[in-house]
Parts: C-alpha cells; structure tokens; sequence
DNA sequence: GTCTATAATCCGATAGAC
DNA sequence: GTCTATCGGATTATAGAC
C-alpha cells in the first residue's frame, strides 16, 4: 500500500494520501463501483470533499490506485503457487489460488478483469499494465513445466491457457451471478468436477477418432 | 415486441408502451445500462420524461421489459439449432448460435446473464424466470441426445453443461473485456481451437491414467 | 395523455477564506 | 491543508394545469 515500483524509482505516498487509498478501497469493497463517489469517501476519511483534491488530481487517478491494489492483491493468491514442490503441485496451487481469489474478493476479482474503459479510465498506468504481463507469464510459466513434465499435452501454452482461463473466468462469474445454485462449498466440488472434466475431455474416444479422420480425410481432399 | 404470452393470457401492450420499448430496447443498447436514464428515453420517444409514467410504473418496470427483449433476442439465436439434423449438428449449431449471439449483441448478452440485483431489479417475472429454465432444458436435451449417439462421454448432462458453458462464457466475457488481442474472425478461431481442447481434454493419456490409478489408491486405503 | 414546474438527491470539481 | 459555499450538471419521480 505504501510504495509503488517503477524500473528506477520507488515513490512512496504522504500518509494522508495512503489513508485516503486505503479508505478508498474500503468503500469500493463495500459499494462497489457504482457506489463509489468522491464525497462517500471524504466522509470516511473524515474530511470534506474538497480537500481529497489536494491528494488526489480526481477521481479517476484514486481509482487507478485503487485498480493498483486489486492487482497487488490477485498476485499475492497467485504466486503462492511457487511454493509448491512440482510442477502438477505449482499448477494445481494457482488454479485454488485464482479460483479462491474470485471466492474471496468477488470486487477484487470484477476490477482486475475489467476493461479499463469500463471502470471509466482512460487507460491504466505502465507498472499496472506490467503485471498484467507479469500474470500472463506466470500461467505460461505453469502450464510449459508441465507440458514439459509430460502432464499436459503439448501445445502453445498461451493457447491452452486461455482455453483453461476461460473455463475457469466462466466458472467464477457464472457462480457470482447467481447462476448455480449452490453455496460456496458446492460450487467449489463443483469445480473441481469441471476441471477434472477439462483435463479429461468431454467427448468420447470414438468421436475423437472420428473427427480426427474427417479432418484428414478433408485435408486429403483439399489438397488435390 | 407485442404480447407477453402466460399460462393462460396473452396481454398486447398498448401502441405508445410498445413505442417507449422499443425505444428502450435502441437506447439500452446503444448507452448500455448506466446510460440508461427515463430523461433520454423521453427524450428519443419524443416526448417529455413524466410522460413515461403513465406507461410504466418506474424505470424499473421499463427494464423488464428490455430483459424480456434480451431473453427472447437470445432464444431465437439458440433455437434455430434444433434445425439440425443430427445431434452432432444440432449442439454444434447451438454453440455456434450461442457464441454469434454473443458477438453480435454484447449488450444483449451482458443483460441475460447478469444477476437481476445487479441490474437494479427486484426480480425478474415469472415469465422471464420460465425463459431461462427453458433454456437450461434445451442444453440439457443438446447434451443428452450427444451422450446418447455415442459423441459425449455418459454422465449428468447438467454437469457437463455447467462445463462446457463455462468455458463458452469465459470465452466470451473475456474477449469482451477486450483480453484477447485478436479480431472478430481471430475470436472465432480461437473458440474452435479451443472447443477442440475441452472435447480432447487437455491432459495427457499417461497422466489421466496416473490420476485414476491415485484416486483408486485413495478409495482404497479410504475403505480399510 | 401530455405538458410545465418542481421536489429531493446525488454527482465531480472549483474559488477563495482561513 | 482544510474549510464553507457554490457551480453546473445528472437522476427518479410527482403535482397540477390543460
């Protein structure tokens, strides 16, 4: 909360502004992102409206530290997934992790997986965008060791990766909008079910054959 | 647009409720949801903002009748599957119909799976509600009647569906949010690449069978 | 059925006193 | 650095004339 990283510089906030980033994530917590307005958060930090302006240019920049936090905070269930001792162990940390993130942190989750245009920026700050890079390189990371170790089948791992995060994104806003009905502990068998489905497929032996032979056969065919 | 079928009535809406619906329907999605205000619905319909009320209740009544719109938007996309001839055909439709409805009516799209709370409802009518159980229905029939040719590995259709809808949501939302770098055409490629994935599965032979026989070590040891 | 006028609330942001 | 006062705008919804 206290220091945001660039390549050289390290900036560290007035304890007045930290108060009003801290109170801010707070109120987007609590009332999200439509219920977050530069005069509830002067009422919670205690002062008046005017004066969050002498720490903050508007309400967009507030915001964008705030975005700032959200990813501070999905890196840290993230990369906790290096504590495991293998590859399958890493990757099945960072499936709990993110899917626990999304359990935990439901407006977390909704800021960091929202285009920046509709949280109403303009565009996010460099360091920000780079853990987004960061984040992605972390899930190639994940799935190339195990392609590697001979778990998963080979294959661009940004293309596998976004056929595991999709499935794991639907997963989770699916579950927040109400559309299983299950409480938390179900929905997390549940997804365990799914993802075991994913690793196994959903189609039969046979279709595989078959849709492997049309494919040649059409191959074949086009090729005359 | 004109009658809202029950059980036992059908209520046609007078000309000018129509008129303001479908001038709700056009602002809706050419605004989205937080552009949406009685004012400029007033304002297209042509006529001043207390006029409204005297076709409608509150705003929110308006939005239920956009929502009923959405619903009966997206039905038509999925319905059209059940032209298919076979029940390979039919589920490739439907996902075909479902992933095009996504593209090509984003608003549509986030207002049908968006929590009734979440778009400032109450609840949705029961005749909206009966919409989605018939749709989950339709998957269900998809789904089975794959299992049945032999396509779809045996098991709960629901289950299966929750996956495979998952993934196809996950898919789209995530794009939508502007994720992918990738165009339309680059989108739909990605999907089948990645349809392909969830059918095959995305683990190894060697290693699903190395997660059966643990799972039989633990059942097992379990029941000593 | 539509209008004007208005109530009651909220918003972001600024000017200028202290 | 914080305050009061205010600008200029948005919103839903209603009262009462026509």
């Amino acid at each position: 909360m206290t220091s945001c990283g660039g390549v050289f510089t390290v900036f560290t906030m007035s304890d007045q502004r930290e108060k009003i980033l801290s109170c801010a994530c707070e109120l987007y917590l609590n009332d999200g992102l439509d219920g977050f307005s530069m005069r509830k958060l002067a009422r919670s930090v205690g002062v008046t409206a005017p004066a969050l302006y002498r720490h903050y240019e508007s309400k967009e920049h507030v915001l964008i530290d705030v975005v700032r936090e959200a990813y501070r905070e999905f890196t840290g269930f993230l990369y906790r997934a290096l504590e495991g001792r293998t590859p399958e162990e890493r990757l099945a940390k960072a499936g709990d992790g993110y899917i626990e993130f999304g359990l935990r942190h439901p407006r977390w989750y909704r800021i960091v997986f929202t285009a920046a245009d509709r949280l109403g920026l303009d565009e996010l700050p460099a360091d920000v965008e780079a853990q987004g890079c960061a984040i992605h390189q972390f899930w190639v990371d994940r799935l190339r060791e195990c392609m590697d170790a001979g778990l998963l089948r080979r294959g661009d791992p940004a293309a596998i990766g976004m056929t595991i995060w999709a499935h794991s994104h639907g997963l989770i806003t699916l579950y927040h909008n109400g559309h299983f009905q299950t409480d938390e502990e179900g929905f997390c068998s549940l997804c365990d079910a799914s993802w075991q489905r994913l690793l196994e497929g959903v189609a039969t032996d046979e279709y595989i054959g078959d849709l492997k032979r049309r494919d040649f056969a059409s191959v074949t065919a086009g090729s005359t």
